[in-house]
DNA sequence: CGACACCTTGAAGAGGTTCAAGAAATGTGG
DNA sequence: CCACATTTCTTGAACCTCTTCAAGGTGTCG
């Protein structure tokens, strides 16, 4: 039914911002030269306003690419670290375990998006890495980054940012988990994804969930029949619909009003 | 009562790894040369195994120190970035807001850790830092940070491993926002509390705590009455004696079995 | 087409919150 | 140095949100 380049949401919909890798082209993804100058994903991934030297030089930094099938996972808890990685196609989850098994989603990430910053500290990675749909990704030496970015200013500072950044999300993340309550968490959810999807030139309002219930809520902290029936509130409530995995969003404004409750004066 | 030197636990004990700065010296702080080099905390923001020259030249990285009393702020949500600050002395909360008001902690800071990492991405703090004591900084302005870092290697990966613990930190933080009970979450608190402390030459079982219930309930995604009860809890099991914010552990290893539930066979 | 994974919904129950009151500590000003 | 105001902490009781347990429905994939 679908066809085969419907990447992250299903959805089909003209991308307005960026285009998904080789859609509609009919290239083989292999038969790309692995280089960040031709990839229209640049600007997520990489750091503006660059020279066609210092691109160059960039280039050499993605060593490989790698497909990864749906739930095989790019790196795991205890694995030894050597690279980050840049998303090309594919959504991810990743999630860090307890002594005691338990396990925790710690974030979702799709196209542009860079993973594997945790491994830094200690040389090994300290959580799992999970495709949720078939994906592919730009293997980037974490040594060679290391040493270009001290040549290419521009890539240090980006680097910079880019964990910064993570920083800044997880942040984030500890307020929805440390205050909000379930409708504020999975508006939030909701809200945070399409916004991201949007960015990457997909609908506004509609989205296809990659993950399961489950991920969600181990993601939001609560379990997944309060998902369900949280989600089954909004549409009662004429907020989304949802049917599965396909949710639509019919207004906007009613989520933003319940992440941030207004007070009334 | 206590005498004006008795950072972090107010509990008098002997040092083991790392002497409190100017314990006992009768200095005052300004009168030692603002350098790293004889900082009795570098090994604790500094990276190892440098030559001398290594030294001298991020000596340079520190443009001056700043105290902080009690209550202040070091940096405020939407403040301009321009400094990564290491603590020297005094113990410091970090905490976001939402829009309608709310607001959480992320995290508690003592001395030999940086504070500033949110700021980089986009040029402005997202947090507030507030000092739970008086306290003392080190003001290490990031550019010249990025600069130093391009030329000393060591400097730059301990950089890279500085935000990378602090993500590892926080995906910690998550998981036990996410997924575990408030007994839990307060042990896990404690022992990671204790732990920081005993490497900075404090008690194993004593400490006491610089913050109050409720910002240890906001951190912990608790209410204050809950923190309290629990402490409570704890007291009446055996495991730690709790007068106010004087707090002995007596059963460390309780408190681990608290965290992570043998599962019995 | 059948097996399996995933999702929805109901009902009962638990853990944590809220509201309230009082006690203990801390700080302030006379 | 003491009295008083303020902040912080503790504890109880009622309540509420989310979880747990259970059953059945829906969708997907080999």
């Amino acid at each position: 039914m679908n066809h085969s380049n419907d990447t992250l949401t299903g959805i089909s919909h003209p991308p307005i911002a960026i285009q998904p890798i080789n859609a509609g082209t009919g290239l083989h993804p292999n038969a790309i030269k692995v280089a960040c100058s031709n990839c229209n994903l640049r600007e997520l991934c990489m750091p503006l306003g660059l020279s066609q030297t210092e691109i160059d030089r960039i280039d050499d930094v993605v060593a490989s690419r790698r497909k990864i099938k749906r739930g095989a996972t790019l790196f795991r808890n205890g694995e030894k670290f050597t690279s980050l990685y840049a998303i090309r196609t594919g959504f991810f989850k990743t999630c860090v375990a307890s002594e005691d098994g338990r396990d925790q989603v710690t974030g979702f990430q799709m196209a542009g998006e860079i993973v594997g910053l945790d491994g830094i500290v200690n040389d090994q990675h300290t959580c799992d890495a999970v495709a949720l749909e078939d994906a592919e990704v730009c293997v980037m030496p974490f040594d060679r980054i290391e040493e270009l970015s001290r040549e290419v200013n521009s890539l240090q500072r980006h680097m910079h940012k880019i964990m910064s950044r993570e920083i800044v999300r997880e942040n984030g993340v500890m307020l929805l988990l440390g205050s909000m309550r379930a409708e504020e968490r999975l508006a939030a959810f909701l809200l945070n994804l399409v916004q991201r999807l949007h960015a990457r030139g997909f609908s506004q309002s509609e989205l296809v969930l990659r993950m399961t219930r489950e991920e969600i809520g181990s993601y939001l902290g609560l379990k997944l029949e309060t998902v369900s029936r949280t989600f089954s509130k909004f549409a009662e409530d004429g907020i989304v619909e949802v049917k599965q995995r396909h949710v639509r969003i019919l207004r906007t404004d009613a989520l933003k009003d319940i992440v941030n409750p207004q007070v009334c004066n």
